[in-house]
DNA sequence: AAAGCGTGGAA
DNA sequence: TTTCCAAGCTT
């Protein structure tokens, strides 16, 4: 049935309807809410967006026409388990220099890859450029349903649906890590990450609006970014406040439950400052693995799995020049440096000669760039 | 289908 | 300091 009281257009969670007796229910079994109920909570999160909307670079603003899908795909890739602050200055900067899906399929790999270095996570690159080429073969026009840009290269369930509702308005269920959170505290899911997911799927399937389904998607990532935060949810100011069972539960935060967290290992491993005239040689990872595809510094072949084999390339006066540490997601690496002069030839194997004083043109991933620091004296 | 894959900021 | 984790995808 329908509540009795109106919901605001352009008010927060002053004028939402009270917590009432059916809304606390007993623990772990919180009530499906009714039709009317849902349409209620969509238009009180819209409602919500309408005055709280983030001002991000990719968007066209609440209520507004959808945006260009090369920027809103851009974004969504970009933001894949990614912070919007990290993804500010990447943004602008491939939109700068590729500003139709065409331009950034007509790069080079290597360019992409570079422009790509420090976000992380390199496949991301790869594919990001792979679905450029695609697209662009077919006109340079995005597909416009959620199935079609589920198929394109680096689209998962997510993005597909993301790109579907926020550029191309379609009703797709769009479920990212703040949805989940937003969902699972709204209905005091219980079940522990990951089986809860098609649960908090069906969850959010229900309280997608057929209207306006890519603001409702970007008002649950902005409440779940700003209100419904992981860590001292800041339930007073949230407009689903009387919907939600894990607040009546008086422990928002305990939503969702997640598995134990592994430790990482921590590894060892070595890398190679090579230098010739102003130079110092850069080789390419392999495509696949850990920053697959990326410009480096030859290292004694450590993984996430195993320390190096602490041995040089070739015989030399390597003198050591420190380490460097980095976190990566499987491993905690220490990088022992060692750096020597190369005369004449080139070093065993594929790589390239490249000037030091271009080093930040090199696209280095993090862990390099820093070591190049430690090397060069650059560091703090 | 569980594991592999980066990074930087917040608490 | 350490821990957590952010608009996930691929195999």
């Amino acid at each position: 049935m329908r509540l009795g009281v109106p919901v605001p257009l352009r008010c927060g969670p002053c004028h939402s309807r009270a917590v009432t007796a059916s809304d606390q229910d007993v623990a772990g079994a919180s009530r499906l809410p009714d039709e009317a109920d849902t349409d209620d909570l969509a238009a009180a999160l819209l409602a919500w967006y309408d005055r709280h909307a983030r001002d991000l670079p990719w968007r066209a603003g609440p209520g507004a026409p959808p945006p260009d899908p090369y920027r809103v795909w851009l974004s969504e890739v970009m933001l894949q388990q990614t912070t919007v602050a990290a993804v500010k200055g990447y943004f602008a900067a491939f939109i700068t220099r590729w500003p139709r899906v065409e331009d950034l399929a007509a790069a080079s790999p290597d360019e992409v890859m570079a422009a790509w270095a420090g976000l992380g996570y390199y496949a991301r690159a790869r594919n990001l450029h792979a679905c450029a080429q695609a697209v662009a073969a077919q006109g340079g026009r995005f597909p416009g349903t959620e199935a079609e840009l589920r198929a394109l290269p680096g689209l998962g369930a997510y993005t597909a649906a993301a790109v579907a509702a926020i550029a191309f308005g379609e009703r797709a269920v769009v479920v990212d890590a703040n949805v989940e959170r937003v969902v699972a505290r709204l209905n005091a899911i219980a079940e522990p990450l990951p089986a809860a997911r098609p649960a908090i799927r069906a969850a959010a399937d229900r309280i997608t609006p057929a209207l306006r389904a890519g603001d409702f998607a970007q008002a649950m990532m902005d409440l779940g970014a700003t209100v419904c935060t992981s860590r001292n949810p800041r339930c007073l100011l949230c407009p689903l406040a009387a919907w939600c069972a894990a607040r009546a539960h008086g422990a928002p935060e305990r939503f969702p439950v997640k598995p134990p967290r592994k430790a990482r290992p921590a590894r060892r491993g070595q890398a190679f400052w090579i230098e010739r005239a102003g130079a110092v040689w850069l080789v390419t990872r392999a495509a696949r693995g850990m920053l697959g595809g990326m410009r480096a510094l030859p290292d004694d072949g450590w993984t996430a799995r195993a320390d190096g084999a602490a041995v040089p390339p070739f015989a030399a006066d390597w003198q050591p020049r420190g380490a460097v540490t980095h976190a990566f997601t499987h491993c905690d690496l220490t990088l022992s440096l060692w750096s020597a002069d190369l005369p004449s030839g080139n070093p065993p194997g594929e790589g390239m000669w490249w000037p030091v004083a271009q080093l930040g043109e090199a696209g280095l991933p993090t862990l390099f760039a820093r070591a190049a620091e430690r090397v060069l004296g650059d560091c703090p």
